[in-house]
DNA sequence: TCTGGGGTCCTAGGACCC
DNA sequence: TCTGGGGTCCTAGGACCC
């Protein structure tokens, strides 16, 4: 094992089918800058230069709600993601609220643009990074809406480019002495293309594994290109907090902190079986990789292993309330499931009492389904167990997916075990106390294809996934 | 701060089987 | 009957991420 040598030339320590030969990767992260409020501007010019806050709930009336993104404008007052609106509101009012006739109002230079989320708008800017993304490198994990992991291993190099002695060095690199390096000549080329052809600015960082690369894109937001190059990124790490590991959350920061480790530098050196006594087996990992030795391969991105929906509600007891907010979730969750083409075998809710009290209650069905009624009766007989209790928010979830044929043998296998024993098939068929509901009837509703129509948008993302599953072996997250 | 919404992965304990 | 594993599946909760 490489331990806490940050040396620059670790190999897969034999885990990996990787030859030992195998050049130092390049692995590149891209992060959008402040996606939601970027795409805004992309519509809205008159948004350029001022502090923009997408979020939701912060109309009139509402209450319940949450900054999605604060431009960097909106941050220099304080406002952050995951802020309630309330405190943000507080901290940057909005512009509208500054009625130039009222003494009392807020000074304009000193309130917000407040603009609710749009989703849809967004995924569709979205695409068009990802197309760029797609035809600058062959090995992606697209890990969310705004961010990806590349790597351009194949595509460029560490070598150092050009012989001009006046370059700038990198600009996250360890020393001046650095010269630049191809791969920061590459990662520059993606950051360009992506600016100029889906018009929103990026972060990139490139390193030789994937914690360094996202803590590089993060180190010099917004628009930034930070790189570190094989045998810089102990260095790298070393100084920042613990806290900027990938994988370090508030509380593991301060069990880190209980033990007197402050910085990734002493997360490194740390004794790791004492990490593992006080952490598990996640403190070994996030040790090495503070020490700037992460093999994780770039793996693309895998099908969803669950689908939910929740909502926040003024706390409550009524028990009307909660059933019409669970039913109408698992509506939703159910029509979501079907439109992506996925069977589901576990239903379940959450229930989260006031102050943050979270509750989770899952059944499992005896094989995987496509029925919204049993996930509303399901998920209603699961809630019955909180009548009593006051709820602030409430949510549906359906998990253990099945994304294989949704076609009929399938089904058909399901009740008469006359399934090809195809893994996941039920074995075991008293679980679910599903009362009288024959499921056998349920299930063979559509057994011919879903009721609903299914001819529609072309080149969706369930049209592509099952795509995928006809033509060969195609693992999970073979889609790409 | 009285904390949104959608995910992932891990762990621990119990049931059940051999 | 007592004690001992190994293995899988299930549920619940926790931590983390964007």
């Amino acid at each position: 094992m490489t331990g806490g040598t940050p040396a620059a030339g670790e190999t897969l320590p034999g885990a990996g089918d990787e030859d030992d030969d195998a050049p130092e990767r390049v692995v590149c992260h891209v992060d959008m800058d402040c996606f939601y409020a970027s795409c805004e501007r992309l519509r809205r010019s008159d948004l350029n230069d001022e502090p923009v806050v997408v979020g939701m709930g912060y109309e009139p009336g509402e209450s319940i709600g949450a900054v999605a993104t604060a431009s960097y404008e909106a941050r220099a007052f304080g406002v952050e993601s995951a802020m309630p609106i309330s405190k943000a509101l507080e901290l940057l009012p909005r512009r509208a609220d500054a009625d130039p006739d009222d003494p009392n109002a807020p000074d304009p230079e000193e309130t917000g643009r407040y603009v609710p989320v749009d989703l849809d708008f967004y995924e569709d800017v979205a695409g068009e990074v990802k197309a760029v993304l797609r035809d600058c490198a062959d090995t992606r994990r697209e890990v969310s809406i705004d961010e990806a992991y590349l790597d351009v291993t194949d595509r460029t190099a560490w070598a150092v480019a050009g012989d001009d002695p006046d370059d700038p060095p990198p600009s996250g690199a360890a020393g001046p002495a650095e010269a630049r390096t191809l791969a920061e000549g590459y990662a520059r080329y993606v950051k360009d293309r992506i600016e100029r052809e889906a018009g929103v600015p990026a972060s990139v960082g490139v390193a030789p594994n994937m914690s360094a690369a996202k803590v590089a894109s993060d180190a010099d937001k917004p628009d930034g290109l930070v790189v570190v190059p094989p045998g810089s990124v102990a260095e790298f790490l070393a100084p920042l907090p613990t806290a900027d590991v990938h994988g370090v959350g508030p509380v593991t920061e301060e069990t880190l902190a209980e033990l007197g480790i402050e910085t990734a530098a002493d997360l490194a050196a740390a004794d790791r079986d004492r990490l593992a006594e006080a952490l598990g087996e996640r403190g070994p990992a996030l040790s090495r990789r503070a020490a700037g030795d992460d093999d994780r391969e770039v793996t693309p991105t895998g099908l969803p292993k669950s689908l939910s929906r929740e909502s926040a509600l003024p706390a409550t007891a009524d028990e009307a309330t909660k059933r019409e907010t669970v039913s109408a979730l698992a509506a939703d969750v159910a029509r979501r499931a079907r439109e992506r083409g996925c069977l589901y075998r576990t239903i379940g809710i959450k229930a989260v009492e006031p102050p943050f009290d979270v509750n989770t209650r899952a059944r499992s069905l005896p094989g995987p389904v496509d029925d919204p009624d049993l996930v509303e009766e399901v998920a209603l007989d699961l809630l019955a167990e909180f009548d009593e209790t006051r709820v602030r928010k409430l949510g549906v979830r359906v998990s253990k997916l099945d994304f294989a044929e949704t076609d009929q043998a399938t089904l058909g296998g399901f009740d008469a075990a006359e399934g090809d024993g195809d893994g996941g098939r039920p074995r075991r068929g008293d679980r679910a106390e599903r009362d009288d509901r024959g499921d056998g009837g349920k299930l063979t509703d559509w057994v011919g294809g879903p009721p609903e129509r299914d001819g529609d948008e072309s080149g969706s993302i369930a049209d592509r996934d099952r795509r995928r599953t006809d033509d060969g072996q195609a693992s999970l997250g073979d889609w790409s």
